[in-house]
RNA sequence: GGCGAUGUAGCUCAGUUGGUUAGAGCACCGGAAUCAUAAUCCGGGUGUCCGGGGUUCGAGUCCCUGCGUCGCCA
């Protein structure tokens, strides 16, 4: 048993939940799952930042102080978890004392370290985006309520680190994954690197962490986030929980927050001297009519109304099987519904119904016993053995998508395999070589279960409870045990009538 | 403009180090069956593997070039 450390990014409070976050939270979620069954030690974290200008405004336009704004808002994205099922270990917020009291920690450090220094600096500045803005930016249009401002700030020296950040990258092929996404940083790496304006002026924007050294200031709010992947685990509070979990395994997140995470948390690591973490790994956007979803847009779709709908798996299992990890995905009512018929609702679900009701009908509600195997039950269990292994290996590989297409083949498998077999015919003349038939279907039936457990959690483990087996099993053949009493389910996934 | 991806069946994608008639799922058409959610099963593809050159006994796969789409940077 080993450990594994998760993360999603921070999600801006001010946020409304949407199906970018969802997907990010989701395959965080299923790839922790997929740990936790292999039984490692896992932890899984996700949260909200709370701090910055648009939560202070926002307030203000309602009336209430921030930090009542938040602790309402916050609760969006925790409904929002509920609803899609996600099993987090730890949900952090950056407005949290002990995580306020890490960051002051950290910063009295480095300014005392002199990684942090005081100086002045004159250029664009977005309102909307809180951040300077080079000209070019400017002229793209994509920033909103730019100003020219001259102020004083503080700065850390991330220039500092940048060799030794190129060095760590260039020896460590699967610290930035997709690979496409390493050369991009690489890349951005070959220019000059500037240091990262860590303050904003209390006169400006008063709702944030005040810099220990400095009343009059508070910190930029990329600082204060990011700080959250160590504070959460103990950082300079609990070395051996620390250093238990970190470095962390995978910090997950959408592709637009890359840099964020590839430059600026390695170099502040490496000011405090703390180790990096092993992967940092950037997924695709889902597109919406070819357009990047975007709340000034407008085209978000609510993840909770197909959730509230059709049930938080059906959404799981199509954000996962319908997105090639690290690849842009076009999300579609229309495909939606396609992927739930055809896999869920077809295949999935009308087998669950077509076992359970011959085991009722024929076996008074146990599982059969197996009897003498024939060429086609061998054939039929080395074929699903096959398909298993290659899951298995998908989900290792993060191939999410693939391992899901090999878990359901098991299912259409099951479904070929009784079409051969009839055991509705078989039954009337043998009735024990029907039951191995019907032994070895729920059998798979279970470990494509086990297999799909991590992306429909719900569905699956209330077939494996009726069969009472669990998603931890083993996925060896053989370990349905005969004459267990079922419990009948039905019509799992309904299908979607037009 | 620089660097890098990518372009395979109507749609979404597989195609290992170049090697037999290029695959899967969905959709579509025909048939079988009736245990089951009109679900399932079987059968059905003349796809200029983006175009053009080249290397090779042999190229979707390697090289050059053109076009399209996209990403990062400028």
């Amino acid at each position: 048993m080993s450990k594994f450390y998760i993360t999603t990014p921070l999600y801006y409070v001010n946020d409304e939940p949407h199906i970018g976050h969802a997907y990010t939270t989701i395959l965080a979620d299923v790839i922790s799952r997929i740990k936790k069954i292999q039984k490692h030690d896992v932890y899984f974290l996700t949260g909200t930042d709370e701090h910055g200008q648009k939560v202070q405004e926002a307030a203000e336009k309602r009336g209430v102080s921030p930090k009542n704004h938040v602790d309402e808002y916050v609760k969006r994205f925790k409904n929002t978890w509920k609803t899609l099922n996600i099993n987090y270990d730890y949900f952090i917020r950056t407005t949290d004392q002990n995580h306020k009291n890490k960051v002051k920690g950290i910063l009295s450090n480095l300014y005392k370290s002199g990684d942090i220094y005081f100086d002045e600096y004159e250029g664009l500045y977005s309102v909307s985006e809180e951040r300077f803005i080079t000209e070019k930016e400017k002229e793209e249009g994509d920033f909103r309520q730019v100003k020219k401002i001259k102020e004083k700030n503080y700065f850390f020296k991330m220039s500092k680190y940048k060799s030794k950040l190129i060095d760590h990258i260039k020896s460590n092929e699967s610290f930035i994954l997709p690979q496409s996404r390493r050369n991009e940083i690489l890349g951005f790496l070959n220019n000059e690197l500037n240091d990262l304006c860590i303050s904003r002026p209390k006169t400006r924007l008063s709702w944030g962490i005040e810099l220990p050294f400095d009343k009059d200031y508070v910190t930029y709010v990329w600082f204060d986030a990011l700080i959250n992947y160590i504070s959460a685990i103990g950082y300079n509070e609990d070395n051996d929980r620390f250093n238990y979990y970190w470095p962390a395994d995978y910090h997950l997140m959408a592709k637009d927050i890359l840099t964020t995470h590839c430059v600026y948390w390695p170099t502040m690591l490496m000011s405090c001297n703390i180790p990096l973490p092993k992967t940092i790994f950037a997924h695709g956007w889902w597109l919406m009519d070819d357009t990047k979803m975007s709340k000034s847009l407008g085209n978000v779709i609510k993840p909770l109304d197909l959730a509230d709908k059709y049930g938080s798996d059906a959404l799981r299992y199509y954000l996962m099987r319908n997105m090639v990890l690290g690849q842009d995905a076009s999300f579609t009512l229309d495909s939606f519904e396609k992927r739930y018929n055809a896999d869920l609702a077809n295949d999935f679900g009308n087998l669950v119904n077509r076992i359970f009701i011959l085991i009722s009908k024929n076996f008074d509600d146990k599982i059969p016993n197996k009897d003498i195997f024939d060429s086609f039950d061998y054939n039929f269990i080395k074929k699903v053995e096959k398909l298993r292994d290659k899951a298995k290996e998908d989900y290792t590989n993060l191939k999410i998508h693939d391992g899901i297409e090999n878990s359901i083949s098991i299912i259409r498998l099951i479904n070929k395999f009784l079409e051969e077999k009839a055991p509705w015919k078989t039954i009337k003349e043998n009735k024990a070589k029907a039951g191995t038939t019907i032994y070895l279907s729920a059998e798979a039936l279970r470990i494509g279960s086990v297999l799909l457990y991590p992306i429909i959690p719900e569905k699956s483990s209330l077939i494996l409870e009726s069969m009472e087996c669990l998603p931890q099993d083993n996925t060896d053949f053989g370990n349905l045990k005969e004459k267990t009493s079922i419990k009948i389910i039905k019509n799992i996934f309904p299908r979607i009538e037009e």
